[in-house]
DNA sequence: TATGAATGAGTATTCATTCAT
DNA sequence: AATGAATGAATACTCATTCAT
């Protein structure tokens, strides 16, 4: 049990090292070596962890999206409005991702990088099922515009990478008004 | 004149063989080696025409900004109503990101990495001047939300890069219908 | 013990090599891929070993450096008359350069080249202590010019470094008689 | 005339370039292209004045040691007794060395490195003559040693070279007193 | 005579991965 | 399971030299 555990976090702090990394200089930052040495491990022992470096990259990928994704979709009722639980999904993702900068920005950059592999990319997709579905629900009732979810996850969710990235740039402060204002501009994007 | 010439093209062939490699792998598959041979030139020429590595990506990424904004406010006239100068301008966006891809993706993978330098970032903001200052003038008017350009800029442009990577997955196909579905939620997300 | 002495040797054989390449055609004739294919190791090896080409050079000085001077002051009795003691540490440098003309070669190049960090070089001057200390206790007893040991040093050591040079170009050759003839004239040029 | 005061200037800059860069940080310093920027020409036209790198180290090396040996034998007067003669000698060479500390490093640099080609070494050597002729006579007078003339040069002339050296690393100051010594140590080592 | 542009071969250094222990 | 040492191949960059003008 102890050696299971103490493999888990093996596992975890590599993930995590490797997170960082990715994070401060891009893919090309996150060698092996710092990795392993960020994770206090031999370079060798990644590799019993992990196929090699794109899989696990990948496999951090899935993690963090996994991650995300239950943020997001925490105490999720679909029994509730469609309105009122999108509105709880899509701040739940803002403030994952206010508290998780590390994350976010390595999610940024997964989505927008031939750095994970495309099976991956797909794979990442899958955890937003819920989140189809309610639109699916909302289009029923004539809620929500009759777009393709992609077109809807462009102008609600994916906007705020944007704000997350600026932040970083000290160009734009995220106050509780402007978090309000944003939710309202992604609401009124898809709304009927 | 020639010399002026062949040396103009060997610089906009190094920029477009490293767009293309860049685009295809990341940063680090776009090695000087690789750039030089798919130049057609030997990789110490590439030091005739850029400082190091970073400041070719950086040159590349300011090139390809001006060639998007110019292309974006061509025919820009601040007279007309503002939602049709918008309009032109999202169009415009949209169609050269379409015709572009190769450019479309690599501004997505530098608005989300840290593959630029800040400054060159904080320089490639300064081309959308013209685009903020249509929006001060609609919020003077009433028309556009009172929000913060880069907000403004969240809801209606960075979307648009979401579409191009789709459509590289093959998710999505972006029809006549879809793009003036993308510009009604673009516009009604800001609109007042 | 058997894995530490494999790295002793390792580190052994890289500065042989590099000391055989300086020695043939300077810094420049020492490049990494030369020194790790002499030493028979990979280039990448060479820098588990040292941090870099001029931490190896500035390793390799201070080991000859160290190899030189313990053989000078080898049997070294401070309680002899002053004259012997010299006399005896004179012989031993000379007979160590004579034997050890490559590394005798290397130290009279490290001496009159910018090849060293001058933290390493004053480092080096360290070992030559007890022969300074040596010249004080001459100097207390009125049988050694009152002298910077500096200058000492330029009389009677260094010329050694001109011989062992003069050798190689085969203009002059030393025999048992020109090896008392230096001593002599090294001797009556610090004697009072 | 004009033009070729003109190439003469050229020639003379690349050398004193060379000599500069050489001095700061060793031969691998001084690369064709340094060296034609702070000549102020084109790297190709260094190609011009010399055959090669090697061919350009060469000339200076002899350019060097010839206005040196001619400071050094400036006024000299074989009919003066050997002492005073030597004196004059020995003091306008350190003069010289003083005067023109880059030459003289370089010069010491070329003395124990395999920089410059054997043939031009001996060269060098050649201009010595006179002093090698003085210490002839000093010996046929019974005054000066019966030493190998390499013997006597190593012990009075080659530890000028220290000195220089020494005062660069500010460990020994120079001064009239320690001038007077060093001559007296010189001669004493030689004098019968 | 003089050059700026061009380059092939080379330089120090790094990296993902392996292997003996 | 875990590792430190080892490495071949690659990486960004440099350099002495040439050539068309």
């Amino acid at each position: 049990m102890a050696k299971l555990q103490k493999s888990i976090d093996k596992r975890a702090a590599l993930l995590k090292a490797t997170l960082c990394l990715v994070n401060s200089g891009g893919i090309q930052e996150a060698c092996m070596a710092k990795v392993a040495k960020m994770a206090d491990v031999s370079p060798a022992t990644i590799y019993l962890y992990f196929e090699n470096k794109q899989d696990m990259i990948n496999q951090l990928y899935l993690a963090v999206k996994e991650e995300f994704t239950q943020s997001a979709f925490e105490q999720f009722d679909l029994n509730q409005p469609v309105k009122k639980s999108f509105e709880q999904i899509w701040f739940n993702m803002f403030v994952y991702k206010q508290s998780n900068l590390e994350e976010a920005s390595f999610l940024s950059q997964c989505d927008n990088t031939p750095m994970i592999d495309e099976a991956t990319r797909q794979a990442g997709l899958k955890y937003l099922q819920p989140l189809f579905d309610l639109w699916a629900k909302g289009q029923r009732e004539g809620i929500i515009k009759e777009f393709s979810p992609f077109l809807l996850y462009a102008f609600t969710v994916y906007p705020i990478a944007f704000f997350i990235n600026m932040q970083k740039s000290e160009l734009c402060k995220v106050t509780d008004q402007t978090l309000k204002e944003a939710f309202q501009a992604a609401w009124d994007s898809i709304k009927v």
